[in-house]
DNA sequence: TTGTAAGCGTTATCAT
DNA sequence: ATGATAACGCTTACAA
């Protein structure tokens, strides 16, 4: 049996008031009677109980992080960033992962049973704003919102410029001279404003650059996996005329997509352009390297942790919306060879 | 405030007792008393605390993964896999990142402050396995080791066998004509157990073939990131004679040195064959996609949720080892084009 | 079958 | 500055 304050105050031959100032670094305790109690700590290896501590103050010290699917690499690199900004405020992170799945999310914003043991949650969500708040409604447990939803001032928000993202990169596309952009991602079957954002991104910028807007070059991914980006590339490889660019939804379906285009005997960028979102590691060193829209994930981690513990501090304060960066990387998957993966960010 | 067990006995008119029982699920509830304690736990929309349940009963339903960084590939698809066995048999995950600091991988295992918020920790550790046996040793907290350390038969284990694994991908470059065949991943400066297998197998299958061992074709690598292949790679490819094939300890390895030789104007496999070890996805649509060696990741966390279990159920039993399968997987970096992606496992 | 009450190991309130 | 003691919200003997 692990020692308890009791134990310890026992042994030092004073109350658990005096031993419980002494760990928790309480000020006015007398240094005679600071050292007798560390050393009695000392001589029975004694370890404050957490569980005990959380039920007395509240706070389990813990966050929760919950993304669709943690080894897809945006949302790994984004939980490596998010648990390095925990940690610098003392939290540990928790990954659930729902995989897709509207029921789990469902369970863990209704708080059920031991879903509560952390303070707050960091969700990045696939179901709409809407239904999402009237889940999470009756639980009071903090939360902070990330990824590209809406702004709709109830909750606090992480986000991106989705639309502004897309816009970005199939602007590129067509000021490197391609006219036929097609696009994977879409999700007509579904309303996640992500696709819906980046879909509108894509439209207003093939516009602006007056081009058409062909409905058959709006391809879907259900996943914004690799063989969902394999797929719908090589689906798209038929339709005629042939695409001269593709703008993918993520690098993860574009790494799939470039794939496709040179199992089809094609080329990257000399018969097809491809683009994607997010800038991933992976795609610095693929070959060719990708170009892609940077998302700034440390950032992104860094004031989600910020707004969570604030909204811990003090779950009344109005809700707050925080935009990230986000900036254009052109690399060999557009502008072709010649330019070495880049093994920092950027 | 929400509501407590004693908010729903006072609504309902009945004991705490009673409605612990309904909560909890006990047998003998009269229907009457169940039904009234519902429609208060209703009413109240009442949600028992499993901080105070885990303080009483001593089980928070949590594990700890323990992983040098959750953004390497090998590292979040072993965590998609541990996350999904654990949520099958009711535990939830929390995910520490060490970050190649044995400092911080120290303080988990001595279970400092709030560290002991789970039950049991599932460790992937970089340390050597005698120090970290003394560190571990006055917490009693259940710990399963992953990876592919020595079994030494005081902790349970997860490993695969390392020695046998670098052999067989060395052996597949000596069946396929590879005469000089170098290696990325040694640690010299270090005792990591990994690496110090890796090379063992290295050499034995070399021997076995009657290849030359030299000195030279073994360089090492920090951390087995993509940058540390691409330097590695780099300079190998200037000791004299040129290698022909390159194995690499991990596939993440082998993602930065693929793309190294082709920046120095080689190509893979037809100048020089690589192979990895882990087999992520990455490796799977990579151009070429690459051969490896898969370790069975859904096993290891399946097999690793399975011994934590019974750690916590029974302390005392004797340690475990299970020795997780693998298997050679020869794909276009070593046998040429022509084998498209496998989306597919395997 | 159900009620009463004693903890689980802390922190925090009230004294002194 | 320190001691005694009441919570925190739950589970579980022990009684009835």
């Amino acid at each position: 049996m692990p020692a308890t304050l009791r134990d310890v105050a026992e042994l030092a031959q004073v109350s658990v008031r005096t031993v419980s100032n002494v760990v928790s670094g309480y000020e006015h305790v007398s240094e005679r009677m600071r050292r007798k109690v560390l050393r009695a700590i000392e001589e029975l290896d004694y370890r404050p109980n957490p569980v005990a501590r959380t039920l007395r103050t509240g706070r389990t010290g813990m966050l929760a992080l919950v993304v669709p699917e943690i080894d897809v690499p945006y949302f790994s690199e984004l939980a490596r960033d998010v648990i390095d900004a925990a940690a610098e405020v003392g939290y540990r992170v928790m990954i659930d992962q729902t995989g897709h799945d509207h029921e789990r999310e469902r369970r863990l914003l209704l708080g059920d049973d031991r879903a509560m043991l952390f303070d707050g949650i960091l969700f990045s969500p696939l179901v709409t704003k809407s239904e999402l708040l009237d889940m999470h409604g009756s639980t009071r447990m903090p939360l902070v919102l990330l990824g590209e939803h809406e702004f709709d001032g109830r909750y606090d928000h992480v986000a991106i410029d989705n639309v502004q993202a897309a816009h970005d990169a199939v602007s590129h596309l067509a000021a490197i001279g391609r006219t036929r952009i097609a696009a994977i991602g879409a999700q007509p079957l579904e309303e996640y404003t992500t696709p819906l954002q980046r879909t509108a991104g894509y439209e207003a910028a093939l516009r602006e650059a007056g081009l058409e807007v062909r409905p058959e070059y709006a391809t879907a991914a259900a996943h914004y996996s690799r063989s969902d980006g394999y797929a719908a590339a090589t689906a798209l490889l038929s339709v005629s005329p042939r695409p001269d660019a593709i703008f993918c939804f993520s690098d993860l379906l574009a790494m799939g997509a470039v794939r496709a285009v040179f199992d089809a005997g094609l080329s990257v960028p000399e018969d097809i352009a491809v683009i994607g979102i997010d800038d991933i590691e992976e795609g610095r060193f693929a070959r060719p390297s990708l170009s892609t829209v940077s998302l700034d994930t440390p950032f992104i981690a860094r004031e989600a942790v910020r707004r969570i513990s604030a909204r811990i501090e003090n779950r009344e304060a109005p809700a707050a919306e925080v935009v990230a960066p986000h900036r254009l990387i052109a690399r060999e998957s557009t502008l072709g060879p010649g330019r070495g993966p880049a093994p920092e960010r950027g």
